[in-house]
DNA sequence: TAAGCGTGGTG
DNA sequence: TCACCAAGCTT
């Protein structure tokens, strides 16, 4: 590879991103965990926020994961909000609040794995350790014109070994220092030149040495194995309110989309069902209406979502499972919401 | 270990 | 419209 090339483009293309402006490792852990599966654009304010509310790693671990979430709502994947929360307390407790900057300190904390931990020592410590993440796979994949499958476990070994072979040369190269650096430009070349689609071949640094290239194949790389299918599922609300202007809500546990955010009393049906035919825990209630959401995409699901509108008089004299929570309806803001609750509380009317 | 976990952008 | 994806991790 043609290091110097490489750190040479980084050097007058790459992006300032504000986690690139510090090297304090909690900065760069919330960045890192907020990119996860994430465009730059859509994290950029969330990180503001986190680090305006959370000022140091002792903040987030002070705070109650409820607000951790709320500040989290709208995106997605939820369990790192929950991680997160979970990892700044185990930093308190066994770093004295100090954010960590050695691998295995930082390999160990909740929701970070070997890309996170490799992003996070390099970065604020400069620390030998290679970043494997999808721009990498891309990158190395035709580089070097891999085409094992890069969601498979004999594929992340082979890219692993790679990247840190190639890391292990540049160090040696370099005087074992700038291993930041060079995560940063391998990753900042995939997003930037080396993408998925349309890569821009004739402007990349590392085009003399590229055997995808070299053999047309750049088109067919990386190599993923397959997708599993959206499978549909059928969520019916009840958003019921009384006549004091309270409603009812729950928080979402166990192991499934959406744990610890709140929505309405839920009822899930194997297929579509009409509103007559849905058990409620209560018979004195009026049926206002239901509105039918539109198809609710996620990675996995397909959700079909319907909010019945029912009124009741008192929702405080009804016995009611104890999960639920009644609430005045104007405080319905202070929960952490999925964004299908979000649509159908903030839909025209 | 393959499946599950969100949301929004893009060609 | 639809498939694919965007700085992965957990179980």
């Amino acid at each position: 590879m043609d290091f110097a090339a490489l750190t040479d483009w980084y050097d007058h293309n790459h992006r300032r991103l504000p986690w690139r402006e510090t090297r304090d490792p909690y900065r760069i852990w919330l960045s890192e965990v907020i990119l996860q599966q994430t465009r730059v654009a859509q994290g950029l304010d969330y990180y503001d926020r986190f680090v305006g509310r959370f000022p140091s790693v002792a903040d987030l671990a002070a705070a109650d994961e409820d607000e951790v979430l709320k500040l989290w709502q709208g995106l997605g994947y939820y369990s790192r909000a929950r991680n997160l929360h979970a990892a700044a307390r185990q930093v308190v407790e066994r770093h004295g609040g100090i954010f960590p900057t050695a691998y295995a300190d930082v390999r160990a904390l909740k929701g970070i794995g070997d890309y996170t931990a490799a992003a996070v020592v390099s970065f604020s410590a400069d620390a030998p350790y290679p970043v494997v993440d999808g721009n990498v796979y891309r990158v190395l994949s035709r580089l070097l014109d891999i085409d094992t499958p890069i969601d498979t476990t004999a594929g992340k070994k082979e890219f692993a070994e790679a990247a840190f072979a190639l890391l292990a040369e540049y160090l040696v190269r370099k005087g074992h220092r700038g291993a930041g650096l060079y995560n940063q430009a391998v990753m900042e070349l995939g997003a930037l030149v080396c993408t998925p689609r349309s890569p821009q071949c004739a402007a990349c640094p590392l085009a003399g040495g590229c055997l995808a290239l070299k053999r047309g194949t750049v088109g067919e790389r990386p190599v993923k194995r397959g997708k599993t299918a959206q499978t549909p599922r059928f969520f019916h609300y009840l958003h019921i309110t009384d006549e004091h202007g309270r409603t009812a809500i729950r928080r979402r546990e166990g192991n499934d989309i959406w744990k610890g955010l709140y929505e309405f009393p839920l009822v899930e049906t194997p297929t579509g069902a009409e509103f007559g035919t849905l058990p409620l825990p209560f018979a004195d209630f009026v049926w206002q209406g239901s509105v039918r959401m539109p198809k609710h995409v996620l990675s996995h699901r397909i959700i079909h979502a319907v909010f019945h509108r029912i009124t009741v008089t008192d929702l405080t004299a009804l016995s009611l499972p104890d999960d639920w929570r009644v609430i005045p309806s104007g405080r319905l803001g202070d929960y952490a919401v999925s964004r299908l609750t979000e649509l159908y509380l903030t839909r025209d009317r």
